[in-house]
DNA sequence: ACTCGATGTATAGTTTACCTTACATTTAGT
DNA sequence: ACTAAATGTAAGGTAAACTATACATCGAGT
């Protein structure tokens, strides 16, 4: 129940960027697989380092994956 | 040595900011002096979420205070 | 029917962000 | 000279981010 304020679009950018495989992304990224499945099921929040190199893997700036302000409005 | 490839503008923000103390950005984020210290010194770079705190803090976009990619440069 | 890749879920362990407290140093004001 | 605000530094503790491993389910091919 960590009250988590941020949200992402990872899962749909993963298939709008070539059906990006939860574990292709966590290679590219540099984590394992379980640290994807977290962040899409918004178990916590990233680094704000790795939430920089998941922006970088999908050559969008940060905010646009990443947003504050709750939920999955946005 | 956590190798922190992130760095932020916060100190120089913070005196943009009319003179902002480390103290008054602290409360106006929700952390400890400690903390806008440490980041300010590089210790470590802060959560996801703490960065969008920030950054609202200055009414900045999170990439206008935090950037990725080595060093004071930007 | 069987296999295999992709995903979901769980548990235990390490690392690091952040807190608390405390004290030392510098600078400005009186 | 004294005080007080702002900053620097340090040590010990908690919580959350992240790893590692393991197993289960589901859908697509063949």
């Amino acid at each position: 129940m960590g009250k988590n304020l941020v949200g992402n679009h990872i899962r749909k950018l993963r298939f709008n960027h070539d059906e990006m495989t939860q574990q292709q992304l966590a290679d590219k990224v540099g984590v394992t697989r379980q640290t994807i499945v977290a962040l899409e099921k918004g178990n916590y929040s990233p680094s704000l380092e790795l939430a920089f190199r998941i922006a970088l893997a999908f050559n969008l700036p940060l905010e646009e994956v990443f947003f504050y302000g709750d939920q999955t409005k946005q």
